[in-house]
DNA sequence: CCCTGATTCGC
DNA sequence: GCGAATCAGG
């Protein structure tokens, strides 16, 4: 691999956007962060601080270099890290969206097989949204004021991985729409084997005694 | 241990 | 110019 116009304007619009090093790699595919992170130097935008504390400035560095968006042809993808840009940048999406509007937040074929859990099965929804499928499809699983609280704290804390993104030790709660573009996986760190954080696995592995005392009181 | 970016240096 | 190896943190 190379590093081409595009491969490098998406290596620019992605580190101005906060993206890490390996997921900028993950995006690109054919290089590893440190790849990325030798081209960021060399394009001279690594260090994006505006304030040089110890005034060792002078008068001499106008050098635009470091964000220099000037010779941005016209649709200038926001050099700015616009926090959550949602679909504007020229992220590569591809998307395989399998159209199931709420399947089991089957793990991408990538990296992650998701390995068969013992006995619980997993009770994968998402929590917020709730779309199309009105009719309460696989009867709600419940869960205790406290945890669904914890639930909504988590999304906002969410990484907002793509499928790219997500490794074998990110969490692969889906969040969102699967059918719009604001969808994507929570990505906080999962716990250890299992596929999603400390908050998505207690509500996807539930002993089924909680589940029936759930169903029950219901 | 997992991750992050920064630097070095042979290619 | 490139990026693996390494370093220095969190």
């Amino acid at each position: 691999m190379s590093w081409t116009d595009e491969r490098v304007e998406l290596l620019k619009s992605m580190w101005g956007e906060g993206k890490s090093a390996s997921q900028i790699a993950k995006a690109l595919g054919g290089v590893t962060r440190n790849a990325v992170i030798g081209k960021v130097h060399r394009l001279g935008l690594s260090n994006r601080t505006a304030a040089p504390k110890t005034g060792e400035e002078k008068e001499a560095a106008p050098a635009p270099a470091a964000a220099a968006p000037a010779p941005q042809p016209r649709p200038a993808p926001a050099p700015e890290p616009a926090p959550r840009p949602a679909a504007a940048a020229p992220e590569p999406e591809p998307a395989p969206r399998p159209a199931a509007p709420q399947p089991a937040p089957a793990a991408p074929r990538a990296a992650a097989p998701a390995p068969e859990e013992p006995v619980e099965r997993p009770a994968p929804r998402a929590v917020s949204p709730m779309p199309p499928n009105g009719p309460q499809p696989p009867q709600v699983t419940e869960v205790s004021e406290e945890a669904r609280r914890n639930l909504e704290e988590v999304e906002k804390k969410a990484k907002r991985l793509n499928l790219l993104q997500l490794t074998e030790r990110t969490c692969k709660w889906p969040i969102g729409d699967p059918a719009t573009d604001d969808f994507f996986f929570c990505g906080l760190p999962s716990l250890g084997g299992k596929p999603y954080c400390e908050a998505h696995v207690q509500v996807a592995f539930q002993p089924m005694s909680a589940r029936r005392d759930r169903s029950r009181s219901r």
